[in-house]
DNA sequence: GCTGCTTTGTCCTGTGAGTGGAAAAAGTGG
DNA sequence: CCACTTTTTCCACTCACAGGACAAAGCAGC
């Protein structure tokens, strides 16, 4: 199939286009329910859409009491590819148009390897799953990276934990080799607009999707759209002071959050007490394994370990305090909290919703839920899939 | 003259008077340049401005080569009035449209009287400003009080500060004693909203105003528009944990930025350090005026006295480092500080400066200017005919 | 003061977006 | 088969707006 590469000639088209992609197939009718369009000029734009191919008819809906309704929907061919690289893995998946996942790979990997070696291992993934039938050709991609991007350009900007990657021009580099348009941000954001299409957040304005692996961030969504601050670098709470004098932190400070609490803190102090004797399940998962991942305190602590249960707790508490900060200062409707560690669960949630729904003032707690994610380790590549469609559906 | 009831008729118009607002007195075809619109289009537009009376005719402009060009402005009887409610103070100005302080009264007075008293002074100073020909009458209000407002409804919320005022409809009573529309804010929303307009904030989109003033607030300015939260009570970092256990908050927490430093923060201070002879600067202030405030504690800093200094710093040090997690968090292009305490000055700014630019990763801070506001007391009063004329010249 | 050139303002017509009514087409239930 | 409902198409009409033609006004040089 020769690949899509039209794009919704006005704002109406482009308003169509997402509502088929949200809320699946659809009758004329029915849209012509939604939008604020004349029925008239309905039936031109969505004729035009047809025309572009990006839209197919798709039989006749279910009577309303008269005459039936022709469905329309978006073309079943398209297909998105969706990519959250993370610290230590890879997720890619592919989706249709209306962002449903119809297959997904994920591979442990070392960012820190390099963007040549990364991508190289993400274009295999992505053949893999071509070869499977999955996909004969991808109409976008949208990529996370675990640091700051410059947006407008897709290009990493001094990340921490990628070195090698500052500067490297990932959006043109994978948009010539996978030959569509290609969109990319930072993990979080991808996670928060994730949450957004397809979990928890669907139906609030302002929240914060707080990620906790192997660093730690935060998305930001200020009136449905994703908040990127002046440089690319908003959310990146991982370096905010959580304890005066605290541990030492590679950027360079002490007390960082990230230094106390982080999927690479979780496994350093788990390591720490298993050697120091103090937790006799830890100790054994360390000589078994040879080394013990924040996977491993989350057994632990599902054993009832209580070494393993306090590092949690003492973990969240950090977190709350940090977050409580947040939502004194940002007041969002909604907390998500996600991530590698949210295997921790509610030992985890329940310590930071007792420092927030402590620390901050009841104004902004009062109707303020606290939740896990929904999509868990799916919501990067959903949100990756949802960036460059939104991308897509836009007029040009 | 009867006051203006006229609004824009549609996007275009808003624009242009946004524009006349912002650019003073302009000819028709320097307005074109400024607008994407044909110069028949426009000059429908403007006719219809005039025919409303909210713009007038202003003779003719300089050549620019050819034929003179005909100028229009915007009414110049237009008066709007701008408040800004403090805790301890209430200013009232005059502002024509293009938003120039035509007069301007300053009183001090405590909050918590309550509306009823509080207004019928405000009635009264703006019955003077009246009576000194400075307006016949206004065409709008804008009021700006120290706490959370639900802005649709211009209602203050659970404000800890100024109980006897949650759920008094400011709005509404004063768009009925003053005749005209009434727009209601927080108080630093409108500091940033000052700021924006004619202060440092100018042509930045995203920044912080912090104002620290017997309170410390936070305004949140997001692509050029306040952000205020989900219940209004965005930017309240007053009380976010600085200390950890801390000295106690009116809040019921211990530790809060609030309880450490703030105008009420400092007096308290600067009081005790008198009483315990640490400072004689500051122990003759104490006994001449019977109590000290941060305009005392800025005067024997600026007459060399260590302990204020040393007060100040300190206090500096606590907002510096909750600024630098709003800075990691929001990655903004511009702080601005302000409020009563900028009279404290450099010594303030560079204990805030030293915090944030150590604490908060480079990526963050590389372009970051950190600055006192430029307008002073008259910020939250320029920003308050701001909100309403932003009101006012917006489609109805 | 006259002439050629530039800019500004006005008038007018053409175009394309969009609305809303009428009528045809396609169903449903009795 | 009939009365009624919903969907779709068709068409005439309105409205916003662009852009060209032209007149008015001003500048600079002679």
């Amino acid at each position: 199939m020769r690949r899509m590469t039209a794009r919704p000639g006005n704002a109406h088209q482009a308003r169509l286009l997402k509502l088929l992609r949200d809320g699946g197939p659809n009758s004329r009718a029915q849209l012509g329910d939604q939008v604020d369009l004349s029925r008239s000029k309905l039936a031109v734009e969505v004729d035009r859409l047809l025309e572009t191919g990006l839209v197919v008819a798709d039989g006749l809906a279910a009577s309303r009491g008269g005459r039936r309704s022709h469905n329309v929907r978006l073309n079943p061919e398209l297909r998105f590819l969706g990519v959250d690289i993370g610290a230590t893995s890879v997720d890619v998946a592919v989706t249709n148009a209306e962002l449903e996942t119809l297959g997904h790979l994920n591979q442990p990997m070392d960012v820190r390897e390099g963007p040549v070696a990364v991508f190289e291992q993400v274009l295999a993934m992505a053949a893999k799953l071509r070869a499977s039938g999955l996909a004969e050709g991808f109409d976008g991609a949208g990529i996370g990276v675990p640091g700051p991007v410059r947006f407008p350009e897709g290009i990493p900007v001094a990340p921490p934990i990628m070195p090698g990657w500052d500067g490297f021009p990932v959006r043109e580099a994978l948009s010539q080799e996978l030959g569509c348009p290609v969109m990319v941000d930072n993990d979080v954001n991808l996670m928060a607009l994730g949450e957004q299409h397809a979990g928890v957040a669907r139906t609030v304005a302002d929240f914060l999707c707080v990620k906790i692996g192997t660093g730690i961030g935060c998305g930001i969504v200020v009136g449905g759209e994703v908040y990127r601050g002046t440089t690319g670098s908003a959310g990146d709470i991982g370096h905010i002071q959580a304890v005066p004098d605290g541990r030492p932190c590679a950027c360079g400070n002490r007390g960082c959050l990230e230094a106390h609490f982080s999927g690479a803190a979780l496994a350093r102090d788990a390591t720490e007490a298993a050697q120091q004797g103090l937790s006799a399940e830890l100790a054994s998962r360390l000589e078994t394994n040879g080394g013990l991942t924040a996977v491993d305190v989350a057994a632990a602590a599902a054993a009832g370990d209580a070494t393993a249960l306090e590092l949690i707790r003492e973990g969240g508490n950090r977190t709350g305090q940090v977050i409580a900060g947040l939502v004194s200062f940002f007041n969002p409707g909604l907390v998500v909290i996600g991530g590698g560690v949210t295997g921790l669960g509610h030992t985890l949630l329940a310590a930071i919703r007792t420092q927030v729904y402590r620390q901050s003032l009841p104004l902004a707690t009062g109707n303020l839920p606290i939740v896990l994610g929904e999509l868990g380790p799916t919501a990067g590549v959903i949100g990756a899939a949802r960036l460059i469609s939104d991308h897509l559906f836009s007029p040009a």
